[in-house]
DNA sequence: TTCATGAATCAAGTATTCTTGATGACTGAC
DNA sequence: GTCAGTCATCAAGAATACTTGATTCATGAA
């Protein structure tokens, strides 16, 4: 649900699906985990821009950082996106009856 | 699929998720349409704060709206959601493959 | 027509986010 | 140790987004 204490938390995910950029990044990490070399060269992008877009997608847990030898590589985690489901899920339920509470 | 050359309807569509308001409105128009008087009084908000955040909404397409005499009502747009329900599910879709094409 | 109400829009200020280039930290090879 | 490569972080400016109060528009009632 997008109801309840985490609403914030909500909004920061949905920010951080909300930029081209990150969707590219995405778009990437659906096919496995990548280091930061390897998107910088798929996107066409400089290193200090993606290396910023990565953060937002981190702080809001969209994906998982693995530090291994000189490399980092990153990948989607997919608790993040279980939240997004609940989330979209929420947003299906619409009730399509007469508001009770009408009172302009 | 979160590709193709609709990225950045998509990212408007994530946009407009992204603030607590607004998602406050949608959890509003859940239980069914309402007009802005209505939204106003049950956010505690001001209307032209709200006008701004509906324009958002509808602009992204996640919301409809319906005049009906001096008042407009607004309801959540499902077809948005069901966008929302592919762009997460292609994210679902993550592989855990060994990367191929490793050259850094 | 005049008036009041519901709602959109405008303008100005504030806040947040994004981009860029420079710098710094860490790692592995030499 | 030095060096080169990978990446994060910083600072400054540019671009967007948000808030607020005032104004405008449209509708329905008197």
């Amino acid at each position: 649900m997008l109801s309840g204490k985490n609403r914030a938390k909500t909004a920061e995910l949905c920010h951080a699906l909300a930029d081209q950029t990150r969707l590219d990044i995405l778009d990437q990490l659906k096919e496995g985990e990548r280091c930061v070399c390897e998107l910088t060269d798929a996107l066409q992008t400089g290193q200090s821009r993606l290396s910023f877009h990565l953060k937002v997608l981190k702080d809001a847990g969209l994906i998982l950082d693995r530090p291994e030898g000189r490399w980092i590589y990153y990948a989607i985690n997919s608790e993040a996106v279980e939240e997004l489901e609940e989330l979209v899920g929420s947003l299906k339920a619409t009730r399509k009856t007469v508001r009770p509470n009408s009172r302009c």
